[in-house]
DNA sequence: ATCTGAACAAATTGTTAAATTGTTCAGGAG
DNA sequence: CTCCTGAACAATTTAACAATTTGTTCAGAT
């Protein structure tokens, strides 16, 4: 018998498989007890309600690919690098995931560019902690340039949302990884080219 | 009595107060052509069904908006303040514009991100191209980095709606017009801080 | 602590008729 | 020929109801 947290895992993995294929509304509890080989009676003894079950499950989703992303990073040292492959790696890991991909296809309010209306607000906040520390860490070593970092957080974890509804909810081809990468390399170096002999006027 | 393109304008006025009072599906063919003091008969004269009324109504708006910061570009004579004008005199129309605040608001699917979905795909074209423009002069004059203007044209087009859906569709206080100049200035300098010394590698 | 199965509550679907709204058009005014 | 009216007609929406499905609870079993 496994235990709790595996219990738990087993769950989310069995009941997001089946939100992917079927979308919230379709899905039965009784068929995410019936792949469970349980009674949808017991299911309830792990969760509230429906509702429940699915925010639970795309919060599990999403923790993984938080963790997915964090991991990443630790590879590189200078701020530049993490911020550069802590964005790649997000990036890489919708992409080779096509279960994950259906659900937001299937409930593209997931990624609401509105905090308010934000189910998963928390995980969302947990991801956004990691890019404003390094954002922080790079304003305290002097490789970004002095800026309001909650603000600037928010920005870029917006663009990010932006691009994730652009090429997985609305299924844009042209903002592909190229587009992706372009705008990321903006992002790092801004549009004008820095004339090294004049006071800088921003 | 009014020459056709005023009669036009005015139809356009008319109908785009009630939309943003009362919304697309609650505003009756009726109540348009009785603001107009017409009969609905004769409002199929000027238009092909609601939906086209709607549409050109919205299409009228857009392009007003359009002009506003088309025009305002004007006054500036570099390539930077070019981009920066034309980006803060958008948000500047807007923002004194409550009618169309509350369209907007009634129909969010006007701001989509998805350019195959977007009924006013032509208007925000024209819009697009303004952009590109300023942006190829910029990469001719060397002021600019070299880059795939087409792609960041609609980068910076996304990243513009982006800002609209935020504060006008979802109502975000947060993504103020503060947030906006820093996110601005955030895209004319870029995150790092040039180092004049060394190579750059991007 | 975990599970079953039956009972019950709540929500959804399908089907109607009535009411509202969108659209067409013959004919009239300027 | 341009602009308009008003009535006729088509299409869509709304309301109400029963039938069905699905969500939730819980007493009792393992």
């Amino acid at each position: 018998m496994q235990n709790k947290s595996k219990k738990y895992e087993n769950l989310f993995e069995t009941a997001l498989e089946l939100f992917a294929v079927y979308g919230y509304k379709k899905t039965t509890v009784d068929d995410v007890a019936g792949k469970l080989s349980m009674t949808k009676g017991n299911l309830y003894f792990y969760v509230k309600n429906k509702k429940d079950l699915y925010e639970k499950t795309v919060n599990y989703a999403l923790n993984q690919w938080k963790t997915a992303a964090e991991n990443a990073m630790t590879t590189e040292h200078d701020m530049v690098s993490k911020f550069r492959v802590m964005a790649l790696a997000s990036i890489e890991y919708i992409e080779n995931n096509p279960t994950l991909q259906q659900v937001l296809i299937n409930d593209p309010s997931i990624f609401t560019l509105s905090s308010k209306e934000d189910r998963f607000r928390e995980t969302n906040l947990n991801a956004m902690t990691i890019l404003k520390s390094v954002l922080e860490e790079g304003v305290k070593q002097k490789i970004f340039y002095p800026m309001d970092v909650d603000h600037i957080t928010e920005y870029l974890f917006s663009v990010y949302i932006m691009f994730l509804i652009k090429r997985y909810v609305k299924s844009e081809s042209s903002s592909s990884k190229t587009m992706f990468r372009e705008a990321l390399e903006l992002t790092i170096r801004g549009l004008v080219i820095p004339q090294p002999d004049s006071q800088k006027m921003y």
